[in-house]
RNA sequence: GCGGGUUUAGCUCAGUUGGUUAGAGCGUCGGGUUGUGGUUCCGAAGGUCGUGGGUUCGAUCCCCAUAACUCGCCCCA
């Protein structure tokens, strides 16, 4: 029996081109994040079972989790998200930390799924966290970064929408303007997330099921028919804090260019720790029309390793699902070779060549080699296909002269340089 | 966890109503062209037909199981 070229089930092998995609995406992210003033943390990939205990139901802990016990019994947990792990860094630190404090991470997780599209069992998330502001600055500045990350990656307004909600307001909605009871908010939410996705007449028998309130269904409808509209809102939801919140929220992303985002409230982020404005972003293509990633408000957390709460947004952004928007978008550039030059070998020459390959590399260009031996119209198809935008030719002639012969493969041009000019000519042209 | 689809060469896929040596295009390698590719021509290599079992004189094909991939559902921190 012979081993299996697969990777395991859920996860990728990163081949160079492969990872050479995944580094453009964390680049873009990295970049944007730094330009907002966030610095990059990590933390141990292993987390004591129990930090996913606290916040989180028994049922992901056991059902989508890597756990097992490590040699002395202790039960630890593949880390599933970074929440847990970043709240628990900032109450480490709570008294001393310079707030606002501005974090970003882009961890490897691990959660036991099915794997479908958008969807393995192993990926990278993006993790951006403001703490310390209670005002909607910080959920401004965290959509901000969010969206300036889509722009640079190309995406156009008609691409993506942001959705905007309120858990305060939405909780109030359920309890106090539909007149629901406390204890069924939780499934009355969930209902409400997958209100787009079934038929009107279900969707009634299992509100009518969940919250025992027929009559509320009317006022309900009406939300939902006008859930994009704030200024719709009745006067009941206008009186609420956070309609003057989402309000301002609004004219802040009108005010900085971000037309594409819009109120909706029955967008839910499902039913986690969010305490207040949670937002979410969707793919608009039609062949991809799916959430692509999102966050919010979680002021809750950082209080729940007994030191005083920290007010806290923060939004994690998933490598599969941005790669598929992408792709699906046409908007992943071609990459070059990191590779900057290529020597072709016209004739034996590999040894006599050591010398200029020294003095290229001490220059700060990267070089590789064609040491095949073969011929040079096959070196030189290799060299294509690898993606190098430089070759150099190299033979006795130039050996002798001094002069070598380099070829922009990108636009076929060829120039006779002597050696020293040629880390100049390829660094001058550099994009 | 539940249901559907798929699995034949490195890739994309034909095919055999069950019968000897399983095909194509692309790609790879070599040559025509002893110093120039992304457009040519010629040739070659490469497959226990996903894996295990069953039916059969005989299975890549039929049946069962299993795995992987994939699309939905559940869930989505």
């Amino acid at each position: 029996m012979s081993l299996s070229t697969q990777p395991y089930k859920g996860a990728r092998d990163f081949y160079p081109e492969d990872k050479q995609v995944q580094n453009y995406i964390f680049g873009v992210m990295r970049s944007v994040a730094k330009s907002y003033g966030y610095q990059e943390y990590d933390a141990p990939i292993l987390e004591p079972t129990d930090l996913y205990r606290a916040k989180g139901s028994e049922e992901i802990v056991n059902e989508q989790t890597y756990t097992f016990e490590d040699r002395g019994g202790r039960s630890v947990t593949i880390r599933t998200e970074m929440t847990p792990s970043v709240s628990r860094m900032v109450a480490g630190r709570r008294q001393e930390l310079a707030y606002p404090v501005r974090w970003f991470s882009i961890p490897g997780l691990w959660r036991y799924e099915r794997p479908q599209r958008g969807r393995l069992r192993e990926f990278w998330q993006l993790n951006v966290d403001i703490f310390g502001v209670p005002g909607i600055e910080a959920d401004h500045e965290i959509i901000s970064v969010a969206d300036s990350i889509m722009q640079a990656y190309g995406a156009s307004r008609d691409m993506y929408v942001i959705k905007i909600s309120s858990r305060k307001l939405l909780e109030f909605t359920i309890t106090d303007y539909l007149g629901i009871e406390p204890e069924k908010v939780s499934d009355t939410i969930r209902l409400l997330d997958r209100v787009h996705k079934m038929d009107k007449l279900d969707f009634s028998h299992k509100f009518n099921e969940i919250t025992n309130k027929p009559e509320s269904q009317d006022k309900l409808w009406d939300l939902i028919e006008n859930c994009n509209n704030l200024d719709r809102l009745p006067q009941e939801l206008k009186a609420h804090d956070s309609y003057k919140e989402l309000k301002d929220l609004m004219r802040l992303f009108a005010k900085t260019g971000i037309l594409n985002a819009e109120f909706d409230i029955t967008l839910t982020r499902g039913f986690d720790y969010y305490t207040d404005v949670v937002f979410e972003v969707f793919d608009l293509a039609p062949e991809n029309n799916r959430s692509l990633f999102g966050g919010g408000r979680y002021d809750g957390l950082v209080g729940l390793f007994g030191v005083e709460p920290v007010p806290t947004v923060g939004f994690g952004m998933g490598d599969v699902t941005i790669k598929d928007f992408l792709e699906t978008h046409k908007l992943l550039p071609k990459l070059l070779h990191d590779t900057q030059l290529c020597v072709l070998l016209v004739s034996e020459v590999y040894a006599a060549v050591q010398p200029l390959l020294g003095e290229l590399r001490a220059q700060g260009l990267s070089v590789a080699v064609d040491s095949s031996g073969r011929k040079i119209d096959k070196q030189l198809k290799s060299a294509v296909k690898a993606g190098y935008q430089y070759v150099l030719f190299v033979g006795e002639q130039e050996l002798e002269s001094g002069e070598y012969k380099i070829k922009n493969l990108e636009n076929s041009q060829e120039r006779v340089i002597p050696a020293y000019e040629i880390a100049n000519y390829i660094l001058n042209n550099a994009k």
